[in-house]
DNA sequence: CTGCGGTCCTGAAGGC
DNA sequence: TGCCTTCAGGACCGCA
């Protein structure tokens, strides 16, 4: 499930090798993937690239935008005519690729087929402030959990509220910050608050740092192919069963609003 | 308005 | 071996 760190993994690759290629043709595997006229990309290059929360947008040069989103298996990859294993792709789980004028292509793959691709005025992004903001600070995430009654752990899923964190990253920072996932998020006090604000931000940064998490059974890779590294690094994700990382106890899987949810027993109070 | 549960979709894994 | 069931989950939709 690319989140946050994937996504902004992908958008720097991205920012390094799309600037500026013209779009040749757009070919639509998959037609309930992509929303919009295809058309209207034609012959316009690529101004920028950009990203909120988990959605990735590419700024076209007649002011469209054509954003991304990856849901659960979707992937971006990436081919120059020079790439290794060029010609590999596309693939069984490839649902719409674009191709460049100069030869390169950029390639939707989407096994599960719950991403999408859209061509818009403007880009189809999330609702809430994104986690790497200015705007999301502790005074705003004291505001927003303290107007919920809603459990801390779907909360912290709510795009409309904080845009960019998952089930991965909600998991391991909850424990990052010794809070339990099954605690009302009115029943926060401001140092937990505190606290949680400081794991979020450490968590995503070191997400971003190792250029996301290439899970078990996961398909996020970056788009050339190559993967994450943060998987090697998780909290509590996928440690069911495994000691704890602070004080051993053995960490426990439970179903929070129908999402697997992980968290030491003991030092997630 | 809020919160909750069903739904989409494929492939891997487990049961018998 | 092979068939069937279960499970994974982001976000949209309909409902109370």
């Amino acid at each position: 499930m690319p989140e946050l760190p994937e996504v902004e993994t992908i958008k720097r690759f991205l920012q390094k090798n799309l600037i500026g290629k013209k779009i040749l043709v757009i070919k639509i595997l998959v037609h309930k993937q992509f929303h919009g006229m295809s058309e209207k990309a034609i012959n316009t290059s690529i101004k920028q690239v950009e990203r909120k929360g988990k959605v990735i947008y590419l700024e076209l040069s007649n002011k469209q935008f054509l954003s991304f989103h990856l849901k659960m298996t979707g992937q971006i990859l990436f081919r120059s005519i020079n790439s290794p294993n060029a010609n590999n792709l596309p693939n069984r789980h490839t649902r719409i690729f674009i191709e460049f004028k100069d030869g390169a292509s950029l390639f939707f793959n989407d096994l599960r087929m719950f991403g999408w691709v859209k061509l818009t005025d403007k880009p189809e992004v999330p609702k809430g402030p994104d986690v790497l903001n200015h705007e999301f600070t502790e005074t705003y995430l004291k505001q927003i959990t303290n107007s919920t009654n809603k459990l801390i752990k779907p909360f912290l899923l709510d795009q409309d509220k904080l845009a960019g964190i998952g089930n991965i990253y909600a998991n391991d920072s909850l424990w990052e910050a010794h809070i339990n996932p099954q605690r009302k998020c009115k029943t926060l006090k401001a140092v937990e608050i505190k606290n949680l604000y400081k794991a979020i931000n450490k968590i995503i940064t070191e997400a971003i740092k190792y250029k996301g998490s290439s899970a078990k059974d996961k398909m996020y890779v970056l788009p050339d192919g190559t993967r994450g590294g943060y998987q090697n690094r998780f909290r509590v994700y996928e440690r069911s069963g495994l000691p704890c990382l602070r004080d051993k106890t053995i960490i426990r899987t439970i179903k929070i609003g129908g999402r697997g949810t992980f968290y030491c027993p003991k030092c997630q109070i």
